[in-house]
DNA sequence: GTCTAGGTGTGTATCGATACACAAGGACAC
DNA sequence: GTGTCCTTGTGTATCGATACACACCTAGAC
């Protein structure tokens, strides 16, 4: 920069102007200076200097907790994603993924994230990031928890919503499966009996477990009867493999309440592959109102993960503005479900 | 920083020296150093100031053209994204999405981004962000073309693969029609004549748009025969919709050919829909052999976005690979298509 | 003729770190 | 006793811009 103000003859700070505050400078000087620099094939102000000295970089962080790749695999965070995208957009801000690897790194990456805020996409509560988040003293919200050092929370109330939703899967049901999320971190695939489930480190699988569960119980019917079959992804082809092995094995479930709709359309091929009827054999819920669950006829949790998206981008941003609510859902009991009595 | 080194009574290299290189620096020292740092609250290195000094982000920007939100939203988009995601996250880089609007600001958007390189999703001939991109002076590869200013570009021979592909799709047609994506920058929604099609801005739509005629015309047919229909969104609804227009207007196509399998999958429904054989009545075909191409029986020309992706990752890295060629991709015809005599 | 206002250009300090070269001191060999 | 090496800490220059206050000059008002 000092040497394209040396050759246009004028000083930096003129050259700064130019690019900064166009109207500030003379336009004869403007064009000296524009014509230095093309000649000098000066590219025009460093980004990264210009963030420094401005304390601001125009971009908003997002970290997922998982490979990025995921961001455009899990159809959840892609909406949930495509959020976050239309406020920055509307801001004229950049979107910059963070990358985690799931090593101890992974904090590192964090500090080093050159951002003005922070989203974090729901993590496990032991997540080491979450600390790198809060110590960056960056705005910075979580979405649907864990809440950690008093960062700000978006999302709805899991458990009720679950327990909702639990209540119409379970209806008239003697043998039913919960198809969810992993537990931890180590995603393992398994199923287990309701009074076996151990710790569950992810809050929205803990708390849509349990509300799942409650709504079993609070019909009087013993936990340990309500099984948990764990999917590591959340992709149909996952949701369907397990609901097959499920259909094949005992206790063939008659109703299946998964944790998303993805998981619930595999269920749903899965049982029609089967030969069974939906809803008099298996019933079957979701959890989303996906594009898809609607031609389905899924019965499902409608919340918007684009609304939950831009408002956790706001927040980051510095501007909340009005956020969803706890209470942002609500049960669209279609066909794949029974009707009480 | 330098309140920390005071505090710690060391001076600011050796505070750098702690967060930078650990082991440079005594076990005693550096405890001090993590003790002024906590009691001060001093978070650590500033991110802007590092890149600055060091020269490197260490993130990788995307430029789309469009509005952000269509990363998540339009499919093929996401399979190449997820493609540079995986390399980003294997180099421990982050994404960004540099924002764009359409609005002139976007080449002062791509100035300021924050990133160490950039990766074009291809565009329009005549946008003005590949312009700003190669000012910038850091490295950078275009998606699928235009060519500009000597910016490599990644990706396939789309004119020689939709002629290919429409060679199949044409076989025994009659009244053939092209299920495009937009022409220019415009995105309007048209039905055109092919001999009626002005010029076509986005070469993707070009390219596969001039194979599929000449796929038509080799066939020793008029070129007017040949209808485009133009989807200003790729999605199945899109491809749903136009189709249903065209099977209840006059000359109803015989075959369809779309530029991408969202469309074709769309195609496919209003042709049930309008309770017609395919490929009897119709045949249709369509472009990347998604997940969702097999299992609808779906003939397409198979590319790897993702694979391209990813490859276009690691040009703007400064590290190219393997570059898939020009020649990287093939005709899969499956049960949508006629076979021939 | 003087005073005020507004448009332009400049200088200095600063944003917050790191590269690099160098210095001090101890360990060790011979 | 001294030469070498290694570990650890320090100083200075620099990365590339912008905020801010100030100086200058020309008009126009009265």
């Amino acid at each position: 920069m000092r040497d394209v103000a040396r050759t246009a003859g004028v000083s930096a700070m003129t050259v700064s102007y130019v690019y900064s505050q166009p109207g500030r400078v003379s336009d004869e000087a403007a064009a000296r200076v524009r014509a230095a620099a093309h000649e000098l094939g000066y590219p025009g102000p460093h980004p990264a200097a210009r963030s420094l000295r401005q304390g601001r970089v125009g971009t908003l962080g997002v970290v997922l907790g998982e490979r990025l790749g995921y961001a455009f695999d899990d159809p959840q965070a892609a909406r949930f994603l495509a959020g976050v995208a239309d406020v920055c957009a509307a801001e004229g801000v950049g979107l910059t993924l963070v990358p985690i690897t799931g090593a101890p790194s992974d904090v590192e990456r964090v500090a080093r994230a050159v951002v003005d805020g922070l989203v974090v996409w729901t993590t496990s509560d032991d997540d080491p990031v979450l600390d790198a988040v809060a110590d960056t003293g960056l705005p910075a919200v979580v979405h649907a928890g864990p809440h950690h050092r008093g960062l700000p929370v978006v999302g709805i109330d899991d458990r009720a919503a679950a327990e909702a939703v639990g209540r119409v899967a379970f209806t008239g049901a003697r043998r039913p499966v919960v198809l969810g999320f992993p537990l931890d971190r180590a995603r393992d695939r398994q199923l287990l009996d309701g009074d076996a489930v151990g710790p569950v480190r992810f809050p929205v699988t803990r708390h849509r477990w349990e509300g799942l569960r409650d709504a079993w119980t609070g019909a009087g019917r013993p936990a340990a009867e309500l099984r948990l079959a764990v999917c590591p992804v959340n992709d149909a082809d996952q949701g369907e493999a397990l609901t097959a092995e499920l259909l094949a094995g005992a206790d063939r479930p008659d109703a299946i309440a998964a944790m998303s709709d993805e998981l619930a359309l595999g269920a749903l091929r899965a049982v029609a592959d089967a030969g069974l009827a939906v809803p008099g054999a298996v019933a079957v819920t979701g959890w989303d109102d996906s594009d898809a669950a609607e031609p389905a006829g899924l019965t499902t949790v409608a919340q918007s993960l684009r609304a939950q998206g831009a408002a956790c981008a706001l927040v980051a941003l510095g501007r909340p503005g009005d956020v969803p609510g706890r209470d942002a859902w609500r049960v669209v009991e279609r066909t794949t479900t029974r009707r009480p009595g």
